[in-house]
DNA sequence: TGTCGTGATCTGTGATCACAGTTAGGTTGG
DNA sequence: CCAACCTAACTGTGATCACAGATCACGACA
């Protein structure tokens, strides 16, 4: 069966011999992003989730947060509406609207979660990674083994670079809705992965989080997916261990 | 003349000496669920969401939908504010909102995190469910039997038994996170799984399913998490199989 | 001294209004 | 008869207002 209708713009070349321009100058300009107030406000939260720069327990008020970014509170709560469906946030029955507070459990499951799916990212990266994802990645791995070994460390950017480091890992999967997936994942455990490196910058001098990128990074250029996801597992083991250790999780 | 007016409850049970109770009856009464105008709706369009009800590229209107249900446009912008954030539905730049036309790629993706994450889930249950837990996906199995081999099929049933089938197996994994991942995927998934249900109830004939739930369901009592996760996937990807074939997917 | 009631203040939720942009339908001009 | 325009209806977005409920601090009572 051939298609009822034509795809947008079949025609658009040899159009109707209108603008005679092999290139207009229309096509020039990408459509210019319409990004609702609600939906920058939402990315300046996740930013701030995934940064660990909320901690767990933060109490946020639609009024405060509204008046901080200098816009009404309708989009604030459009923002909170959509994090808290993702359970980034959570609404408490009547009152504020804060950073959920994980369990020791509930932060074991989603440690066994990320093994889960960034393990089969990373695999699948393994698999498709083509030299210029590769080279994206060393960057990213160079900037973080700056930021760690700086002295003093430099915590943010050391956060920064990692995150920068494993995204586009998961890029080179090419799966758009897995990168979606962990993003999620990562919006839960920010905070509670995070917060400790703003005072607590030791856990970069260990070195295991370089190591585990420098044996990702090799595993990549030989492209083995098995033991691209086995160093991301010991990464993402390694921190979660560090963060059981320091005890700041409930009962 | 009788006394004035009695304190509320004052003479219940010589309340002056009253917390002599092992159990007060205010420790029975659980606190009644307070579920927002926003919650209720949500609920309500994921339910028509993974049920098929709404088909791929339907359009809504919030004032539709607000009128529809009875309450202001208010909690309905609320609930298409979480369903778009997890790209259940999608909003058009100027235009409106509408349940999302998923590419075959897109398809397919979507299958592959599936295979991924519910195999992983069928694996954990089967090394954690009880007996409880196995009976109580036995009663769906036999409610999803007896719709699909109905004459004529109650699809609707079969779609509905299926669901609870997959959710109850979910659930014996004992991973509340896990469990919301998988229903976000069930929301993008649903429409287009399900879409043919309603006019074309053939495929239940094919008992594919019922088989893939026989395998399952012997898996979990021998509670071997290998065979639960081959049974499972070759249920989603015989469904998924199906789907490819009518066709419907878009470029 | 400890506990409970009470009021002011702040919370999120919901409704209503205003607006820019888009769509669709009908009409007009060729 | 077809195409282009133009108007009226409708879209989601954002702001503002109203309200029930929760919190917290202060004060009175036991």
């Amino acid at each position: 069966m051939i298609a009822p209708v034509q795809p947008l713009g079949a025609d658009l070349e040899n159009a109707s011999a209108a603008p005679e321009h092999d290139v207009s100058a229309l096509d020039e300009i990408g459509a210019l992003q319409r990004e609702t107030l609600g939906e920058r406000v939402t990315g300046e939260l996740r930013a701030l989730l995934v940064a660990g720069r909320l901690a767990p327990g933060e109490k946020l008020s639609l009024r405060r947060v509204a008046e901080a970014l200098g816009v009404s509170m309708m989009p604030v709560r459009e923002a909170v509406s959509r994090l808290a469906a993702d359970r980034a946030l959570e609404v408490l029955p009547g009152r504020a609207v804060r950073v959920p507070v994980l369990s020791l459990a509930q932060f074991r499951e989603l440690t066994r979660l990320r093994l889960v799916v960034e393990g089969f990212a990373a695999e699948e990266a393994a698999r498709r990674a083509t030299p210029d994802d590769v080279a994206r990645i060393e960057v990213f791995d160079a900037a973080f083994r700056k930021a760690a070994s700086a002295d003093p460390p430099d915590s943010a950017g050391a956060v920064s670079a990692n995150r920068d480091l494993h995204f586009a890992l998961y890029e080179a999967a090419g799966m758009p809705s897995l990168i979606e997936m962990i993003e999620r994942l990562w919006l839960k455990a920010g905070p509670i992965l995070n917060i400790d490196m703003r005072d607590e910058p030791r856990r970069l001098k260990g070195g295991s989080a370089m190591q585990a990128h420098a044996r990702l990074l090799e595993a990549l250029r030989r492209q083995d997916p098995a033991a691209a996801r086995a160093a991301l597992e010991d990464d993402i083991a390694a921190a979660a261990a560090h963060i059981e250790e320091t005890g700041q999780l409930s009962a």
